[in-house]
DNA sequence: TCGTTATGCTTAACGTGTTAGATATGTTCG
DNA sequence: CGAACATATCTAACACGTTAAGCATAACGA
């Protein structure tokens, strides 16, 4: 029946499996990179989400790096351990904490972006650019539709 | 810039992370149905692949399940030990198992499946079924382009 | 004001993902 | 035959995903 999880023979008619399929061929790519670093996948979307504003709150920086809270603690755990993230607490607010980058956090995002960012345009390259940003789009609709209800 | 891992305002650009946030929307779905079964979403994937077939090995279920063989030896463990799975070694080749469902394996697919049929179909209405055939398509060969190196 | 409820974050517990290595068995080829 | 290599599966180690519970602080309401 088609109608399932997936279907009997082929399991590549599911969409989950099909998502997890193509985001497993594309994650693929990056991990040696980022290994090479010493960076694990989350560690490198919770690094450059970071990057990306001058402080965040930890629940701001779960939402915008796709990562669950007990995740990101364990991850900023071992960043402050390292040195590359600091954080501070709310002085209003003391339940809330603010997140920034260090120096060193830094100079790890100058060291691994231009892989990451080679990485991409090859795959950009493979697929074509415009696919690419239509599959996108059409992925985050598709989030939008369901996350309504 | 729009060339690396994902951009820095809104991360819903990047390929990875849209790839992820809509594959979490669709198992928000299923995972609390299979958890009233007391299933894992991979457990009711190894569940029904087996299901579709007489006789499996262990690698060859891996494969369509998608699921990495360290993994998928924790999840036979625990069918075993339920008495959902059974496993016999090959006699020509004693490096291979060959995996079968058991009655009571075949009970557990035969309760989950309605709802997990019920659910699929919800997102299907949802999303439109010729948009979600087309979703798949376009995902399976964006995966058949990546994978060809 | 004080108990109740809500919020932000962390910890705990358990299952899975990922990589590397271990073990056992098969196959090749000198 | 026997050593070297290949294959199928498993185990180990560590990180993340997921759910629930804990803790501290804040906001609310009689």
């Amino acid at each position: 029946m088609s109608g399932d999880f997936f279907q009997p023979g082929d399991t590549s008619g599911s969409l989950p499996i099909a998502l997890l399929r193509a985001r497993e061929s594309v994650m693929l790519r990056f991990r040696p990179m980022l290994a090479g670093h010493g960076l694990t996948e989350q560690q490198w979307r919770v690094l450059r989400t970071l990057g990306a504003w001058e402080e965040m709150e930890v629940s701001q920086l779960a939402e915008r790096s796709v990562i669950l809270g007990p995740s990101l603690s364990r991850i900023l755990r071992a960043f402050e351990g390292q040195g590359l993230v600091a954080k501070r607490q709310d002085e209003s607010d003391r339940r809330r904490y603010w997140l920034s980058l260090t120096e060193e956090g830094r100079a790890v995002i100058a060291r691994v972006q231009p892989d990451s960012e080679a990485i991409y345009r090859e795959i950009e390259a493979e697929l074509g650019a415009d696919a690419m940003r239509g599959l996108v789009q059409t992925l985050n609709a598709m989030t939008e539709k369901l996350s309504a209800r």
